[in-house]
DNA sequence: GCCAACGTTGGC
DNA sequence: GCCAACGTTGGC
């Protein structure tokens, strides 16, 4: 099992709408590195969900379902989408600010490499995360 | 709103 | 193939 992090604009698509949803087609990707890591995706992953510009942080954990397909919304053949189901918003939102005073998660690709939306993270890093995002489970 | 980081484009 | 110019993203 992979673990990804997946970037949304809560203006845009918010974990909110996502919940209500249930699953969404991650399209508009247009940024080579991005794809690599959406066509790496494998059923079963899960990604953590990050509210990027507002909030900027983890709010909750999605689930692939299907892999990676040519992006509907454009013809140029060389972009393509994942589906994600919704799995489970966090008891507890964890910040960007949080993550950069972190020994272990101020490395996550997050961090790294700011502009890319769909960036792989490390089992321990999901795994502090999880923890980390669920207190009354310690 | 500004700016840093980085990707893309196009002139040479 | 290099590099300057420009566009985009996202943190602050």
């Amino acid at each position: 099992m992979n673990y990804w992090l997946v970037k949304s604009e809560p203006q845009k698509y918010p974990i909110s709408r996502f919940e209500e949803d249930g699953s969404t087609i991650w399209d508009g990707v247009r940024n080579y590195q991005a794809r690599n890591n959406l066509q790496a995706m494998r059923l079963g992953d899960l990604c953590l969900y990050y509210h990027s510009n507002e909030g900027r942080e983890i709010v909750g954990l999605a689930r692939v379902v299907k892999e990676a397909f040519q992006d509907p919304t454009t013809s140029e053949d060389a972009w393509v989408v994942v589906e994600l189901a919704f799995e489970e918003l966090f008891p507890r939102p964890f910040g960007l600010a949080e993550m950069k005073a972190h020994p272990v998660l101020s490395k996550m690709e997050l961090i790294r490499q700011s502009r890319l939306s769909v960036v792989p993270v490390r089992t321990e890093e999901f795994d502090l995360v999880i923890r980390l995002t669920h207190p009354e489970e310690n």
